[in-house]
DNA sequence: TAAGATAGACAACGTCGTTGTCGGTAATAG
DNA sequence: CTATTACCGACAACGACGTTGTCTATCTTA
């Protein structure tokens, strides 16, 4: 019989782990050419999608505010990795569309966070790491966007 | 052979799952008497221990300027949290230490992260619980900050 | 057609982080 | 013993990300 750790202990590897994947993938994400990507920017052009979206749409899907969701797109658009255009049949709404830097950097950084998992894949074993990932969906919400998150992401 | 999971995944699952545990131990601390305290709080207050620390140290523990380690502290202070004291030894030095109510908080926040431990554990195992949290550590920097301070932060 | 709902822009503010600067105190080199 | 250096804490300005609230323009609907 082990003896059980202290349950602080849990929340805190959760987000080791987290962070150092997402470290890792912006050290990597650097170095091929995308030095300004921010953690939460591949997540944001991910809820984007291939289709478009608007700035309403984008903070319901990500559970933010309208305004909040608004000035993610600004940033996201001074640094060249969406578009925004009116739409022709409601003159209200811009649409926010992925360009092709943001197309490439959410290819790259799938292609990165492959690479990462296998490199845990070889540390751990493949069978503990799906049985980890498989874990884990049991005690985390299906709805997988969420992302209210201050200051955790880090640099 | 089953199919592994995109790599994306995997830092999305260990988000949620981190955010799930933080989110519980905030609902029930605000059910405790705790209503103001804010996610990186316990954190912060593990990190100044028993002994007391200052801000420079803080920051450096925390691995961030000591300015922030500086603003923490005050938003701690104007919630009850620590205090602060000059230094009789060398009176550029401001001595920060828990109060009474830091330490509760503390305190509470332990029970609380074991029961919520103990709801993985009773989802998905006890001993792939125990699996997966040794995994992690094999995957993520070992002392972080001073988890050594096992007196009050434990059951 | 009048009334209501919705999209997006703008302002003000709160939190958490960063640099840079500055005065006061401690430690140390000459 | 003094002059320089190193360090601590405070303050200001800013950036990233979030919040409410308000406003105008536009679509929808009763």
């Amino acid at each position: 019989m082990s003896i059980d750790p202290p349950g602080y202990e849990l929340p805190l590897r959760l987000f080791l782990g987290f962070r150092v994947l997402i470290d890792e993938l912006h050290a990597e994400l650097a170095r091929q050419g995308h030095p300004h990507a921010r953690p939460m920017h591949g997540f944001v052009m991910q809820a984007i999608g291939t289709e478009g979206t608007t700035a309403v749409e984008l903070g319901r899907a990500l559970g933010v505010s309208k305004q909040a969701a608004g000035k993610t797109i600004e940033t996201l658009e001074r640094l060249g990795y969406v578009e925004r255009a009116r739409d022709s049949r409601d003159t209200r709404r811009k649409i926010v569309r992925l360009t092709p830097s943001g197309v490439d950097m959410l290819v790259r950084s799938a292609r990165i966070f492959d690479d990462l998992r296998a490199r845990w894949a070889a540390v751990i074993g493949d069978e503990r790491l799906r049985e980890l990932e498989a874990d884990l969906r049991k005690v985390t919400p299906q709805e997988v966007f969420r992302l209210d998150v201050p200051g955790w992401f880090g640099a």
